[in-house]
DNA sequence: TGTACATCAGTGAACGCGCGTTCACTGATGTAC
DNA sequence: TGTACATCAGTGAACGCGCGTTCACTGATGTAC
């Protein structure tokens, strides 16, 4: 611990700061992210609205620490999921993640801000979490190679360092995107209208993942 | 046609209700649907602002407007592409219509505005899409029946009249799902970081529909 | 331990902006006799 | 065909609002001697 660090004001600047997003959050989950306002929050605090400038810089630059937030709080939640725990326990972890607060998936995940660009650290994150689903996935059965995974093979920067061979990076992607689609419509409520039960869904295509 | 049914009167409406939605469509293009302004549209039209209020009740409705064109649209393009064309038809049809538009997409399966309800008649075209999807399914070969076989097998709403067996309703899920999945990381720009071609990804994932 | 000074959190007033929306109106277009 | 009237598109002024952000300031907290 390098707690000792940090003086009184330290201390009290980084409570602060975290107070804010936990409004910050509270609003978004209330309103989505466009819905989200510096004085409403503010006001919220029982302060001025001038008062977060102390603490952001803007608006901007508050969002952007949310999304980075939200990345980290993936990443530990999936890294620590797949601790020899396997796919599907990762699985799972991800979507309870998801579930407890669905705009903070959004905020990752959802429709993107035309000309909104990720800082580096923030991409750095993302592929964290690709690692640590790639990590879940073992070592795949031996099967002919597919047009994906030559195609992976040629295109593993996401996966710098590690030692998956290509169907292992095949396996990581579709587990990602199809646990994604469920999720995401699921999280939309696109199966509320339709009766449908998404947790069956959901373990469908966990169950289907290993065989592809 | 019953076109000589319109007076000039209302013909000029129609027309300038669809002008109105075009500088829309591209202003959400531009800065995302939160950034829809009113007064931004009737200016580049070389209108005022209160003018826009002969022709929509206001920006709900605008929005309202625009979900139910787009999944009106979407409709009809699966729709035309699953006559008999079968289900790689269909798909490329959906991931060609997302492409033209990707914020378009995403009025319909982004993240949603927390307490927007979509309007009985919206929730309608959407089973249509559903239907479309069903159809290019085709008949399933004989399997024994999974977990969610038979969840779907009681929760057919969405399929109400359509004679597909449960096996058909899975495949049908499985397929909006995972091309959603695709798709929607495709469309917001997950894979650019990567350096992984989307199409590639999506064509795999098209292959292994069938086995499922 | 006590005083002098620097740091910094928070305030209140103010700026300019664009938003959605209303209202009373002008002027053009279409309709009826 | 020509006149009288109704319809309706569009204007301009105005309303109230909340937004992000700046600035000069007060007062409390911590630091150095």
């Amino acid at each position: 611990m390098a707690a000792a660090k940090a003086s009184p004001r330290e201390r009290y600047r980084d409570q602060v700061r975290t107070e804010i997003k936990d409004h910050a959050w509270q609003q978004i989950a209330a309103s989505g992210a466009s819905g989200l306002s510096l004085n409403a929050i503010a006001k919220q605090m029982g302060m001025s609205g001038p008062a977060l400038y102390r603490y952001f810089a803007g608006r901007d630059e508050l969002i952007t620490a949310l999304i980075r937030d939200a990345y980290r709080s993936l990443a530990d939640a999936v890294g620590a999921a797949e601790d020899g725990a396997g796919l599907a326990a990762l699985a799972h972890t991800l979507r309870d993640w998801a579930l407890a607060d669905p705009q903070r998936y959004f905020l990752i995940y959802g429709t993107p801000v035309p000309g909104y660009q990720a800082p580096d650290d923030v991409t750095a994150i993302a592929d964290e979490i690709m690692r640590a689903i790639l990590d879940a996935c073992g070592t795949p059965p031996d099967r002919p190679a597919t047009a994906l995974d030559t195609h992976l093979a040629g295109h593993r920067r996401w996966a710098t360092g590690h030692p998956a061979p290509p169907a292992a990076l095949s396996r990581a992607m579709k587990t990602w995107t199809r646990l994604h689609g469920v999720l995401s419509l699921e999280l939309a409520g696109h199966f509320t209208g339709m009766d449908i039960d998404p947790a069956v869904l959901f373990a469908s295509e966990l169950d289907d993942l290993p065989a592809s």
